[in-house]
DNA sequence: CGCGCCTTTGAAGGAGCTCAATTTAGGTGG
DNA sequence: CCACCTAAATTGAGCTCCTTCAAAGGCGCG
């Protein structure tokens, strides 16, 4: 397989117009029942499509708040930070997914948002959005559930985070991220973890050692295939079967 | 002054006409600017008010979402269950906050709203709000950004459930209600807490004994006297100064 | 006044952390 | 293509903070 052309293009971001009725996420990015008319209108909105190379960041908390993004492909990261150095990672994102969200409440983006692999985003800048879903009214409904979906899932980390074991944590975010990848097509039992162990841990509040351990048992219990950053799932049920048993 | 007649009505639940332009709520509720017009369109939207009694759910997980609601008076916990029966509170909210947008994602309600004290509350119709925000866009602006805070408050509780050690999670929790009840107007140093032991433990990720333990040692070191649910602030900077010191 | 619930406090145990050494993978340049 | 180099991952041993289990004390409410 040859190159594409785009690929000699000698800048980092590049600019292309969004196309969302093309686009194979607009189950995951658009509502159901919209007119010709209305997906043009949204597309309109998307501004341009943006490369973001992995480790570069796509925002960074404190920069002014003007767009949301959408990732087109790729993988993402979130996390916060402490004054005293320490941070954590409030969430991994990939294709279909919205970033941005965090900056909405102020003037400036509370969190950094981070490529974990070379990843291409659409732009929406909020006041298009805003304006666009003051006229479609199903626009508008999908935009509040994609907000509150996330309140949601904040919620679920909490609970993993406030009460489960470190092994239940580490199950319950493979068999998260097993689902993610099935819902795009890709296979629900093997694939490859583009964050490190470290990374991981800061998600989960573990350390990366324990990460690491909880793989290794995993692994000798007959649950997945451990090669590095390559998961294999063997045994979804005993996975499952972690959960649900609570410590006490 | 005289009891209005809503009193003697003898209904746990009281309904009665809101009247956002008189509640003293408004700059937590409200956005800034309208007009005159448009306060009267977002009274009509704001159904009716509702008492909810000590002890009562606002609403349940499993029930269908419809409204959100607005803390008129008195003091809320939102927890959410697990399957096997753990539960964790994902939040404490207080007058002037918004209950109830985590069903917005869905057709049901994904958590629990229970009343700690004799509260009241406006009941936000949910298709009033979403029609309504489509024709005032500071009203649509206003709602966007409180849902954001939500996630931005969210991502705070994910920082202290996966990276601070137990004091300093408390002290946390104690320095946010104080700012939180300054902005109402109250006392930052001198509170009722409206929860047990259990259920800030749950809220912090520890076990009551431990939450117990850290009052006291608070105490002895003279930051704040306890008496059961009765916390007086005695050095603000003695608590703060247990923050942002990272455990390694 | 007595009962139940909440809180406090103690002592022992354990899950996960810290520190440290080793192995492995992936990228770089000769 | 191989040797080198660095970052990431694995594994072990000891320790710590929080939990667990248990008992006693206090407050509020009928």
């Amino acid at each position: 397989m040859h190159t594409p052309n785009k690929s000699i293009i000698p800048v980092t971001l590049t600019t292309l117009k969004a196309a969302c009725s093309q686009c194979n996420l607009r189950e995951l990015c658009l509502p159901y029942g919209l007119s010709a008319s209305e997906i043009e209108q949204i597309e309109s909105m998307v501004g341009v499509r943006r490369r973001v190379k992995r480790q570069q960041h796509l925002y960074r908390a404190g920069e002014t708040f003007e767009a949301i993004y959408a990732i087109r492909s790729g993988f993402f990261k979130t996390d916060v930070l402490l004054e005293d150095g320490r941070d954590q990672v409030t969430g991994f994102q990939m294709a279909g997914e919205i970033l941005g969200m965090d900056g909405i409440s102020g003037e400036a983006h509370t969190c950094n948002a981070v490529a974990l692999e070379d990843s291409e985003i659409c732009v929406i800048p909020f006041a298009h959005l805003e304006r666009l879903s003051r006229e479609i009214q199903a626009l508008q409904r999908h935009f509040h559930q994609v907000m509150s979906r996330e309140i949601v899932r904040d919620h679920g980390v909490m609970m993993l985070l406030g009460t489960m074991r470190a092994e239940e944590r580490l199950a319950t975010f493979l068999l998260n991220l097993s689902q993610r990848f099935t819902t795009r097509g890709y296979s629900p039992a093997e694939f490859h973890l583009r964050m490190t162990r470290d990374e991981i841990g800061s998600y989960l509040g573990l350390k990366l050692e324990t990460v690491s351990r909880a793989f290794s048992r995993f692994q000798d219990e007959g649950f997945i295939s451990v090669q590095q950053k390559h998961i294999r799932i063997l045994d979804i049920a005993g996975l499952k079967k972690l959960l649900n048993h609570p410590p006490s």
